[in-house]
RNA sequence: GGGCCGGUAGUUCAGCGGUAGAAUGCGCGCUUUGCAUGCGCGAGGUCGUGGGUUCAAGUCCCACCCGGUCCA
């Protein structure tokens, strides 16, 4: 069966004068063809030309022997793409964050056009600050780890030219992108104009795909010109009213192309690469190496099994030994791999997300510590924190923000590269005794080590542990996981056809009191107005409370643009005209509560660093809660200096300014910080503007001035997740009564310790103190006397005598002075009176504990411990259990001194034979 | 966001219903030594927290806290 992108290429194909068929095709007089190879149209110059250039159909031919004239460097090469488009009309923007916090369905910025899409509704929506542009936009993806460094082409990170234009008067459409495109190539960069082809393709993208040509140069394809046209995916879809142009274009590869070094990489991180094997000292072949990777792009690697194959048959080819070959390419692949880590994870901690195990960061994780293992494996004696300050020098002409982050990147690294030593320590001990037990390790076992402490098959198998691990082994660990996936739907309220909600509280702030009409009744008691000054759920702001036509309101939610209103009790008739009167008292707390949130996460990114991010919060009339981001456990000190600047806003007293602003505007204006709470989903956002100091994008309650919020204090701190830290506050009135009960709880303590508050420490410490002191004078002292009485007590026992010998029998009923000196007590006297046959009852509440010890001599003749202590217990009503030295055990009920003796004595007889 | 593992002496860990242990570090005494010297003695423990089950709970059950790890 055909999938439906390849039905649409069909579709595009068939139709190819309509959607390929540009102008410049026309006026240079490009061919049209289809490659023999893999069956795809392609348009070149050529009439000699058979197969498509994709490197699959025809394998590399620059390397070595670049098509140019010109040797273009990675940045020079940017200066080129920019000088270009900005000549002819683009604006040149500046790169968005990796980090795409704009689009929640996104970890990464994963593509130029990521940059302008917005989500609104469920669908993905274009938005251009200018029209036409040009970005260098950073991407990350994690896909092909495993081939970076090796392939000479992957990379987690890449720089995406990204030329962007709406289809409408300022912009344009695909004719004139691919004439600026083949204008940029062959006028600028120099490359021949028959040496550029164009595939036909087509690009299928979250809620809008559209058709492409992708354009090639001897076998690299350096950028893809999508033409998006519908919206939708492809079985229901609709023409956009606006059409985008998204060429992405890798730059890398721009100037990989002029160089025709042997990898992307030696272009991307020249300086970088320079200074690794200067401090590492790795020394190769270089001649040999670019001999290697001639043959190795100009071959389709697909046709082997595995790599190893492969580069025999290159060895073979190039005359020598396929060890050689593999011995040299270790480290070069090894500190390609360096570098390419670094610079992603440098772009990464820059724009505030650090390495953690969750979500995004653990990308990042898995990424530094392959890197970090590499540094291991070779011994080299460098710093990952350092190849990143190398990528600063070299990238800071081209991105200057790097520079101001130098610090906070060298920060998060060092944190990281402590965590990832502690974590090898581990993992080493473990192995360690895994090898010296000897054991062989089943599939569960590997399972286990793998999930629960990371440690890989492949470690267990080099460290000689005995295990045969099974070859699917990871695909079996990734199987287990995807199977427990489920989803939760919620059931929803209908509104369709109800009109949206008329919001007063946006509208003024102070009002509480309001008349409404009820447009609809939900089953439930769920009733939705024409307006209301209800505030509901949102952004973790808990709901307002109030009542309605007389009647609690004990919920408000929105869905969509309408509000709902929960009532307890029965609910006004459909069209019957209401009065609200929302409980003000609670609304002022948490409108406190929620600047006080604000206040917190500005304080804490001052305090902290630029990576703190809000992950979430929650705002209730009498505590609050926020969670940031942050890469270490927080310290009392920086709770102090956190709780301290957002105090230091509150006294000074700002203006909250709350305003409305188209969001390309307000992005504009505050930049991606405005996003704290997540994004939102809607054309004009609500920013509430703390002094410049704080800027969110909020729908939240907000006091007038920081004043108001009264006094901050944060009560505990705990940790989410790795790197989520939540506050836990009160703000307000909560504030002042959290802060009167601790000081009442001191005063109670300073009463009963009958000292001024100041000494309570002091007081306390010594008495501690004091305490140790006692219980270990009070244990010396209970040994003393048990030795001191021991003659005493064995001359009171009972002697009994029995055909297989003799026991003496001392049963004591015991004061409660503590398991632990009547156990010691026993010991002693059947160490001193091997015959000895001790037993206590020891009264604990209404119940009986027993302790009995056998010695030596009385086991001979056939006394076992805890065959006395089952029979007595069991006139305690318990039960208990031992060896026959010695036993415990007990019941719940008391037993008297004498029958206990007289049982016993029954029993041991009874043991001794008559 | 989901799963799994762990928390016992300063440190690293063993114990997994019945008297809380080892190694190392620490203190003291002897030994006197090629870079972890040997021998002996001693101090050091709310067995993460709170509930429950049990005659009896580091040990079993539940909740929480803390740390680690894997997957999306």
């Amino acid at each position: 069966m055909k999938s439906p992108k390849e039905i649409l290429q069909e579709r595009f194909s068939n139709e190819y004068e309509k959607y390929y068929l540009v102008e410049l095709f026309k006026k240079k007089g490009f061919l049209r063809k289809k490659c023999p190879n893999c069956g795809k149209h392609f348009w070149t110059l050529r009439p000699d030309r058979k197969l498509c250039d994709d490197s699959t159909c025809s394998p590399y031919t620059f390397i070595g022997d670049p098509p140019t004239k010109k040797r273009l460097d990675y940045i020079p090469a940017w200066k080129t793409v920019e000088k270009f488009f900005v000549k002819n009309g683009h604006t040149s923007v500046e790169r968005y964050p990796v980090v795409s916090r704009w689009r929640p369905d996104l970890f990464f910025t994963v593509a130029s056009i990521v940059d302008f899409q917005r989500i609104e509704a469920g669908k993905v929506v274009f938005e251009l600050p200018y029209n036409p542009l040009v970005v260098p936009q950073m991407c990350l993806r994690f896909n092909d780890i495993l081939s970076v460094g090796v392939s000479g082409k992957h990379g987690t990170s890449f720089c995406m030219i990204g030329q962007t234009a709406v289809a409408n008067k300022q912009g344009y459409w695909k004719d004139k992108c691919i004439d600026l495109d083949f204008e940029l190539l062959t006028k600028e960069f120099g490359i021949p104009e028959d040496e550029i082809s164009f595939i036909e393709s087509v690009w299928v993208g979250a809620g809008a795909f559209g058709y492409s040509l992708e354009y090639f140069v001897r076998g690299l394809e350096l950028g893809n010109a999508v033409f998006t046209a519908y919206e939708g995916d492809p079985s229901s879809f609709t023409e956009m009213p606006e059409k985008v142009v998204d060429m992405g274009a890798g730059l890398e590869r721009l100037a990989w192309m002029t160089q025709g070094t042997p990898t992307y990489y030696d272009v991307a991180f020249a300086p970088v690469l320079t200074q690794m094997k200067e401090r590492c000292d790795i020394r190769y072949d270089e001649d040999l190496f670019e001999r290697y990777s001639r043959l190795a792009g100009a071959m389709n690697l697909d046709e082997y099994k595995t790599l190893a194959e492969a580069r025999t048959v290159i060895a073979k080819s190039l005359n020598v030994e396929p060890e050689v070959i593999s011995k040299q390419l270790g480290p070069i692949e090894a500190m390609y791999a360096i570098a390419d880590h670094t610079r992603t994870l440098l772009f990464a901690i820059a724009d505030g997300l650090p390495p953690s195990n969750v979500g995004g960061g653990y990308n990042l994780r898995v990424l530094f510590r392959r890197a970090q293992s590499f540094i291991n494996q070779y011994g080299w004696k460098v710093d990952l924190g350092e190849i990143v300050s190398w990528h600063i020098d070299h990238l800071s002409k081209m991105y200057p923000e790097l520079e101001t982050h130098r610090d906070d990147v060298a920060k998060v690294l060092a944190v990281e590269t402590t965590r990832y030593g502690s974590s090898m320590q581990r993992v080493s001990r473990t192995i360690a005794t895994l090898v010296a037990s000897k054991k062989e390790l089943g599939m569960d076992d590997l399972v286990r080590l793998y999930e629960s402490e990371g440690i890989t098959p492949e470690q267990l198998v080099e460290a000689g542990v005995k295990v045969s691990v099974p070859e699917d082994f990871y695909q079996r660990v990734v199987a287990k996981h995807v199977s427990q996936k489920l989803e939760q739907k919620k059931g929803e309220f209908d509104i369709t056809g109800v009109p949206d909600t008329k919001l007063l509280y946006y509208e003024d702030g102070e009002k509480f009191d309001f008349e409404a009409k009820v447009l609809k009744v939900y089953p439930g008691n769920v009733v939705a107005l024409d307006q209301t000054a209800f505030y509901p759920r949102g952004g973790g702001q808990e709901p307002d409370h109030g009542t309605l036509e007389g009647r609690e309101v004990v919920d408000v939610e929105k869905i969509g643009a309408v509000v709902i209103h929960k009532l307890d009790g029965d609910s006004p008739a459909e069209g019957s005209r209401v009065v609200g009167k929302v409980n003000s008292t609670r609304r002022q707390k948490i409108r406190r509560i929620h600047t006080a949130t604000h206040l917190l996460n500005g304080a804490s990114r001052h305090v902290l660093g630029p990576w703190v991010w809000q992950h979430s919060a929650f705002k209730e009339e009498d505590y609050g809660r926020l969670d940031i981001t942050h890469f270490a456990k927080l310290t009392d000190e920086d709770v102090k200096r956190i709780e301290d600047k957002a105090n230091d806003m509150v006294m000074k007293d700002y203006p909250i300014l709350v305003s409305w602003l188209p969001r390309k505007e307000a992005e504009a204006k505050y930049g991606f910080r405005l996003f704290q709470g997540g994004v939102v989903p809607s054309r004009t956002l609500r920013i509430v503007n703390i002094a410049d100091w704080d800027v969110e994008a909020c729908g939240g309650t907000h006091t007038n001035s920081t004043g108001q919020v009264g006094f901050i204090k944060v009560m505990r701190t705990e940790r989410i997740q790795d790197g989520v830290e939540r506050l836990v506050f009160v703000a307000g009135y909560p504030a002042v009564d959290y802060v009167q009960k601790i000081d009442s709880t001191v005063d109670q303590v300073s009463s009963l310790l009958n000292t001024q508050r100041e000494n309570i420490v002091k007081v306390l410490s010594a008495m501690k103190q004091e305490l140790d002191e006692t219980t270990r004078r009070e244990k010396l002292l209970g040994e003393k006397l048990i030795e001191a009485s021991i003659p005493k007590l064995i001359s009171s026992a009972t002697v009994l005598k029995g055909a297989k010998g003799k026991a003496m029998l001392y049963v004591s009923l015991d004061v409660d002075v503590g398991e632990e000196l009547i156990v010691s007590q026993g010991q002693k006297l059947v160490k001193e009176e091997p015959s000895l046959v001790c037993v206590s009852l020891a009264p604990r509440g209404n119940s009986t504990r027993l302790i009995c010890f056998v010695g030596p001599k009385a086991r001979e003749a056939g006394v076992a411990a805890d065959a006395l202590v089952k029979e007595l217990a069991k006139a305690a009503g318990g039960s208990g259990g031992g060896t026959k030295e010695f036993a415990m055990g007990g019941g719940p009920k008391p037993i008297e001194l004498g029958a206990a003796k007289a049982l016993l004595t029954k029993t041991i007889t009874g043991a001794l034979g008559s």
